[in-house]
DNA sequence: CAGTGAGCGAGCTTCCGCTTGACTT
């Protein structure tokens, strides 16, 4: 008979604690949550104060029954979920499944997964604490009744919920504000000149001591007589600024800057990244045997396990020298509110594999990210670099001109960690002033003022986490049920909505704008907080949001003209029935939408809805070489090759295949 | 589920968050 058994989330979480505590426990994982809202239905009973119905997920019958099997046998059983709200809701949830009362469990929780914590913990156990599962119970029913009241008002193939249509709604805005962008022309004037054989250029800054506004030269012809000007005189310089400044090291990572790093130095998308992360985190066979390399990919806390953070100041000092190292260690925390903490940074579970090291067990994009961590987690440790800034002022008359210069004085974590230092204008630090500045030329620039970027998969993650909308588990997913449902796709990395996305986007703002405000979910954590703390009734919380929301609701059942126009608008624009001659509807069928002509039954031509920007993306018949069209079938739209019937090559639209939502339902 | 080379069909699938399975010939 085993001392206890313990009950975790990961297996790979459940290895690692069975080899700090022994054989003496027998080790669990329940693979994330076991029992939740039904799928099929909605599954609370609103007028009995909101009562869930919970069921065994149908993937986790045989973990629940394992876990109900096991606990029969033990006495002492440790649930060790995450400390989190979710994982004391996990942990809540198997209490039940396996039918034990508060008193007959116990509660332990660590951050970090070394032996010191775990041990520690299992000296001192708690029980659950209800009020974190009722904010979890609070946060998980608001979300269902959300995302299961709207999805069916927007029709079969569409959905919305709290996160994914405050993901759309970004994107969707991002858009409109480019279209509607009006792009301006500027100037810009310069001084170029050189010095002891190095080339120098200043721009002018001032008129008559006042500043020059950014876009504030906006005539050419007043430009011009500025250059006139300014070819009477000499420019003398009449200032030198050098400061020194530190720059630190970036945090280590947690998901989201992760996932934006792989971005934007990789080219991973976030689910390709995540899917890296985890092989790395669950193990490489090495030469001494399969391990994990990094710690838990899925997370919101920059904070850094003690026994890893002594390690890795030792590399640093006999790899780099102890100049490398900082007067006192760096010392991280989340900058987010909303971050919950129940992880460590995503880091090297050993600094001394260096990615040089691991290189030969790896695969190309494996050693990539893992360099990518390992450098950043390393870097962080590092001593501030230093630079040295020049600025320049110089003056023609009334006109005042500047240019700056940056130099690495002191290279610190940058020596791993690439970071761009503008470097500006080389010879400036060697300019004094009183000098007359040997300018060969003044000369202008048109420039002209550009729209804000689309999102990018990371950009829209950043924005996200920064509202505190989504977790490190959903950001990913978040993105591909965007792009699967055919709301967006991707054009170059950028997001950028389809006519699907904009139908739903304009549904929601007529009829839910609440629901899909940017705030929406800092308010929702709010009155989440207030519940974890004892100070309010979960049950009072969703009452509240309820108040509020039924009558939207109501509003919305009835629909009314405005419904339709915002579909016929955007899907069946300019098309005609070529037997009536009259402009085509949106009608939403068994098999999902469609255009039917207004004189049914009369007239019955009908004709499908392509999602045309899909259409157009740049997929080639891998036979033909050549692009392929978009045809109808009778399951619905498909990719075909113009050379049918010679080729009859095919392929399905959408559906993008690094994540489906369903992995565990059963049939 | 997968699959699609023509022309069905007018209300029943959907949310967010946890976590990665391991079929019997």
């Amino acid at each position: 008979m085993k001392k206890g058994l313990i009950i975790v989330e990961s297996p790979t979480k459940a290895k690692t604690i069975g080899g700090i505590l022994g054989k003496d426990y027998m080790v669990i994982a329940t693979m994330g949550h076991v029992r939740d809202l039904p799928d099929k239905d909605m599954g609370i009973n609103i007028e009995k104060d909101f009562e869930p119905k919970y069921v065994i997920i149908p993937g986790k019958k045989t973990i629940a029954a394992n876990l109900k099997k096991a606990a029969s046998q033990h006495d002492d059983i440790y649930l060790a979920t995450d400390e989190d709200r979710e994982g004391e809701a996990i942990a809540w949830h198997i209490m039940h499944i396996i039918g034990r009362k508060p008193d007959e469990i116990k509660r332990v929780a660590f951050h970090e997964i070394v032996p010191d914590a775990v041990r520690e913990a299992f000296h001192s156990p708690r029980g659950i604490s209800i009020n974190l599962v009722d904010a979890q119970q609070a946060r998980r029913i608001l979300d269902r009744i959300v995302g299961y009241t709207i999805s069916p008002f927007l029709g079969r193939g569409l959905s919305a919920g709290r996160v994914q249509s405050v993901a759309l709604k970004l994107i969707v805005e991002r858009e409109k504000e480019i279209e509607g962008f009006v792009s301006q022309v500027y100037w810009t004037v310069k001084a170029n000149g050189e010095k002891n054989g190095k080339s120098i250029s200043l721009e002018l800054a001032e008129i008559s001591g006042k500043k020059i506004e950014k876009y504030g030269l906006k005539d050419s012809g007043g430009v011009d007589k500025i250059l006139e000007e300014l070819k009477k005189n000499t420019l003398t310089v009449t200032g030198k600024d050098v400061t020194s400044k530190k720059v630190k090291p970036y945090p280590p990572f947690i998901t989201s800057t992760l996932q934006q790093e792989a971005s934007i130095k990789l080219g991973f998308s976030s689910s390709r990244t995540m899917a890296i992360a985890q092989q790395l985190y669950e193990g490489i066979a090495t030469g001494e045997g399969s391990m994990g390399l990094i710690t838990y990919m899925r997370t919101d806390s920059p904070s850094v396990a003690k026994p890893a953070k002594n390690q890795v100041i030792k590399y640093i000092g006999d790899s780099f020298g102890k100049e490398y190292l900082p007067e006192k260690p760096h010392f991280y925390k989340s900058k987010s509110s909303s971050a919950q903490e129940a992880h460590e940074a995503i880091r090297p579970t050993s600094s001394l594999k260096t990615p040089e090291k691991m290189k030969p067990f790896l695969k190309e994009e494996q050693y990539k990210l893992y360099r990518l961590i390992w450098e950043r987690f390393v870097a962080s440790q590092m001593k501030e670099a230093e630079i040295e800034n020049t600025k320049i002022f110089a003056e023609n008359g009334k006109y005042g001109f500047t240019a700056e210069s940056n130099t690495v004085r002191f290279d610190g974590f940058m020596k791993l960690w690439d970071m761009k230092i503008d470097g500006g204008e080389e010879c400036a630090a060697e300019i004094e002033k009183g000098e007359i500045l040997n300018i060969a030329d003044y000369i202008k620039e048109e420039h002209k003022t550009n729209p804000p970027p689309r999102y990018t998969e990371a950009s829209l993650i950043k924005t996200l986490e920064k509202h505190g909308i989504g977790r490190p588990s959903t950001y990913a997913p978040t993105i591909s049920i965007l792009l699967n449902r055919g709301y967006v796709k991707t054009e170059k990395r950028a997001l950028v909505p389809l006519k699907i996305g904009r139908v739903v986007y304009e549904i929601l703002m007529q009829f839910f704008p609440d629901i899909i405000k940017v705030d929406f979910t800092a308010r929702m954590e709010d009155g989440l907080d207030k519940i974890a703390e004892g100070e309010r009734r979960w049950t009072e919380t969703l009452h509240e949001f309820y108040k509020d929301y039924k009558p939207l609701l109501e509003k919305a059942k009835v629909k009314g003209p405005e419904y339709d126009e915002i579909f016929n608008k955007i899907l069946a624009a300019d098309k005609m029935c070529p037997n009536c001659k009259i402009p085509m509807v949106v009608k939403k069928g068994r098999y999902g939408m469609f255009l039917g002509c207004p004189n049914f039954p009369e007239c019955t031509y009908k004709d499908s809805i392509i999602n045309e920007e899909v259409a157009s993306e740049d997929k080639a018949c891998p036979k033909c070489g050549i692009p392929l069209v978009v045809k109808k079938g009778k399951f619905g739209t498909f990719f075909g090759c113009p050379n049918y019937p010679e080729c009859k090559y095919t392929e399905r639209i959408k559906k993008n295949a690094h994540y489906s939502r369903n992995r565990f339902k059963k049939k």
